[in-house]
DNA sequence: TTTAACAATTAACATTTTGTTAAATATTAA
DNA sequence: TTAATATTTAACAAAATGTTAATTGTTAAA
């Protein structure tokens, strides 16, 4: 085989290779305010990590104290996306969840400890299953945050860039994909979605409650859950709809504006 | 400064490190069938190169007399996309073009030659740029190819799977954000617009020439070049669009369908 | 010179969808 | 019994779309 021969002459070490390839994840949950029979209220938020004075070997940590995204080093045998997976898991104890590649920073200098590639990647976590989150060796604290209180926030590495790129990509998704059934539970009403919708959009055909629910009823990926009804949001019993899996495009020269 | 002392005491050669880091690029452009006072017809077409039995060097290339993705390594001095820019001006002599990361490979074993992380990107680059493309060293050959073309074919590496997401990609972009601009010149008819779309949809909105016609007048992101026209596509003089720069998110669920 | 051809554009009109305001419904809690 | 309230339906004008037909401006053939 010829590939064969080619391997004996390639010589690895022929370029410069990076220092380090990791993975960090931006975990999403939407905290709500309920109360009974009134429809939620809801506020997108992410989860960060303070960075421990120290790390399991109690040696001093890079970047200590300052809040970040969780993530850790890509092992040899698995992928960026399988490593993200894994670390997610580990920080959260949360698996079958929404997880997504958004982009790639590698920009020169961004760690202190030598050229390190990471892959960031988001994930969409139902607020319950962070209830119990814990802080473990490398995270001193761990908290949930708004776009708005991390704004003024100082973060660790490039992690400021991660986190405003990962609030751009899920609104998008939310609005343009099915991923808002990823915050919701399997059968829902028309005003938990429409919370869902609200936290990243004013669209005012969101936002009307009786455009809202008129026009879900002839959405292709939505169907109603028949003669299932729950008083979750109102006192009246209120229509459950889930969501069905197919894959959407619309065109933006075929919208109205 | 705490980092220092975190430094002094941080062993890079702890984890195991990638064996190289590399930059793809799926090179798309449209082919234009022309015809004095026509509409044109187009196709949507990828460039790949033929791999070369040797390298620069004279040893047994990898992969050798397979067609494949252009790209190379990433320098330590250079984010992926801008390796991808480098690569990209080597192997075409285009500048200043649409380019875009849409994805990472890095399954274990994809390479034969080790732990070989590929960044995808696409480009999209107007037809006339790729008139004088050539071979160089790594490439034998350069070709356009359709995505029935390529679905017959074995590429190198992975590259199978690459293209087949760089297609899927574009589609969407071009569906969903301005990207057509990219294919077309400053100045276009709603014809030649339509023409793009059509390589990507079939949706009668499209299709429809008095339909999209209408359309285009109401759309916030095109305009009309007052006063000017072209006899490019038909003997009544054609009204002329631009594309004004803006991002545009319409949500799945306001749209009809 | 007249006419056929034809892409682009406008017109016309029925149909569908949306925006908006109002009313009806079903339940809880006072 | 009644007030409150989220949901749902109704009603209707306004806007957008689907569709077919007519008009326009030009070239090239007759």
């Amino acid at each position: 085989m010829a590939n064969q021969d080619a391997l004996k002459q390639y010589n690895p070490s022929k370029y410069k290779t990076p220092d380090g390839y990791t993975s960090d994840i931006a975990v999403f949950t939407i905290t709500s305010q309920t109360a009974n029979y009134k429809p939620p209220k809801m506020t997108l938020k992410l989860m960060l990590i303070k960075r421990s004075k120290t790390d399991s070997e109690c040696n001093p940590n890079i970047e200590a104290n300052k809040w970040a995204l969780p993530g850790g080093f890509v092992q040899p045998n698995e992928t960026a996306f399988e490593a993200a997976k894994r670390e997610l898991e580990e920080e959260t104890g949360v698996r079958h969840v929404h997880l997504k590649h958004f982009g790639v920073y590698d920009t020169p200098g961004r760690d202190p400890r030598g050229w390190i590639i990471s892959n960031a990647h988001y994930a969409v976590v139902p607020e319950h299953f962070l209830a119990d989150r814990k802080a473990n060796d490398d995270a001193a604290e761990v908290e949930l945050f708004s776009l708005n209180d991390i704004k003024q926030m100082d973060l660790a590495f490039d992690h400021k860039m991660i986190v405003s790129d990962a609030f751009k990509m899920i609104k998008n998704d939310l609005l343009q994909t099915t991923a808002a059934k990823n915050f919701l539970p399997e059968l829902f009403t028309y005003s938990e979605l429409q919370a869902v919708l609200l936290t990243v959009s004013n669209d005012p055909a969101i936002s009307s409650d009786q455009a809202f629910a008129r026009k879900i009823k002839t959405l292709p990926f939505l169907e109603e859950a028949k003669g299932q009804t729950t008083t979750r949001t109102s006192k009246k019993p209120t229509q459950l709809y889930r969501f069905i899996d197919m894959d959407i495009v619309k065109p933006i020269y075929t919208a109205r504006y």
